[in-house]
Parts: C-alpha cells; structure tokens; sequence
DNA sequence: ATAAGGGTTCCAGTCACAGGAAGGTCAAGG
DNA sequence: CCTTGACCTTCCTGTGACTGGAACCCTTAT
C-alpha cells in the first residue's frame, strides 16, 4: 500500500505518517521506485497510534505504549501506569479550564454588553 | 524600574516581558545605558496581560482586549465578544477532554493492572 | 507527448515562550 | 583602582506535533 492509501485506511494526514517514520515511531518498506510501501502490521501500528493519539497521549507516551504493545510478555500494570498518568494530566486540564471558564463566565455574566464602555470584564483584567 | 523589578512586580518571568516588547505589546523606553525603563502604564498593561493570560485568552485576543482597554469609547459589547468566543473555545476544550478521559477512565477500569499480559486498554488503542 | 495525480525530499512556520551563550553595566567592598 | 557579583543586553536555538509549500520524480491514461 502506498502513503494515501493508508492515510484514507488510517485516517491519518500523509504527512503525518512521513512525521512518524521520520521519528521512528513506523519503518514501512521502499520500494523500487522509492516509494513507501505499507503492509498489514504498519497499518495496525498507525491506527493503534491514531487512537492514542485521539485520546491525547503525547507522542513519547505513545512510543511507550506502542512498545508495550509489541510486546508480548508485558504486564498490564505497565500499561495502566502509563494511562493512570495520562488520566491524571487530563484532569489537572480539566480543573484549570474549569477554573477559567468560571472566572470568566462571572466576569461575562457581570457585563453589560451594550454600546457603553463601562466594562467589567475589563476591570477585572486589571486587577484584584 | 528595570525589567527585573516589574518582573517581580507582575509576576511575569522577564523572558516573557522582552518577547511582550519584541510582538509590540508593551513599549518600554530605554535608559542611557540601553536598560527597558518601565513605568506605572507598562506595568498596569503587564498585569493586565498576565491576568488575560492566566485566563487563557491568546497572544491576538490579549492585543486586541488591550486596545480596547485602552480605548475609552470602547462599547462594552466588543469586549464582551471577545470574552464569549474564548469562553466558547474553552467549553469546547473541556468538552474533548471530558469524552477522553471518560473513555480512557473505562478502559483503565477494565484493565487488571496485573503482571498479566492481557490488557483491554491496548485493545481498546487497536481497535473499536 | 503530455497532463493529471500520485509520490519524494527539504525548508519554513506555527504558539508562546524557555534556555543559554557572549558580552555590557552598575553598586559595593577591598 | 580593581574586582566581584548581580543585573542587564542581544541573538540563536529548541520545544510538540505537526502543516504548508516548493521543487522535483513516477505512473497511468489519453
């Protein structure tokens, strides 16, 4: 299979594949032309990696998954570690763009809106 | 005062403070010995920027708050705009990390975590 | 022969800074 | 006067995960 066949199968941009070769995160095969040549296996690793990928694993905790993946002797517990941590990050995410939104939604909500200057949202920008 | 003294002041690491200057969002004058010189508007402008920051609003939203901040007949509805967009953004934000963490929650929950090899999160990643 | 539609490499840009090198300036102490 | 240390300056590079584009090669159909 060549790249745009397995960017539509994938769902991934072409370049973005090239990306993950470059970094190592796929090695398909060249062929005679010089072309990329995708099997079966690089197209299991780039949907697994589009997935991660969706689920917001960073790029370096993808490669630590995928490694899992690939190998068979693994323990779960390595592989949960790795999604508690992600877990957590998300959370903490969460709670800061909670915390913006609910000062800012006060700040909107205190606002006026109308052809008049006087600004709330502005004051509290300004300060305490 | 220096940019380390309105650094301290604001909160903002003086690296910040330069690349502020360097995109034009303060404009320091300089002493004769090249020093920024910062007086109380650059560090009320400062403030302001890092508290529109802390909220979230990006680098062009900040430029533009700014300039209406410093237009006194501004109407309050432009601000209020800028306000619900962002707050828009960030409902979206957290919407896209609430459904990934809820479906990565449910397949950590499945998962042992044992020194087993077994793991539904990895076969949650190849596939649906 | 040529045109369209693949593919290839490489370089630059994104966003909002952070790190660090190389060097100038200032105030205090010996 | 000299040094020390803390501060300041500019400039260059790197971050994460791509995206866009230029310049060029390969394949297939007309």
């Amino acid at each position: 299979m060549n790249i745009g066949e397995i960017a539509e199968q994938t769902g991934l941009p072409a370049k973005t594949i090239r990306y993950y070769e470059d970094i190592g995160l796929v090695t398909p095969q060249r062929g005679a032309n010089g072309y990329r040549v995708f099997r079966e296996t690089d197209a299991h690793k780039l949907t697994f990696l589009g997935r991660a990928r969706a689920l917001g694993f960073s790029i370096e905790q993808c490669r630590e998954l995928l490694a899992l993946w690939e190998d068979r002797s693994r323990a779960s517990a390595d592989v949960r570690a790795v999604a508690l941590g992600h877990l957590d990050d998300i959370d903490k995410k969460i709670s800061a763009l909670a915390a913006m939104r609910d000062t800012l939604a006060e700040l909107v909500q205190k606002c006026a809106g109308d052809d008049r200057p006087d600004c709330p949202i502005l004051k509290g920008l300004e300060g305490p």
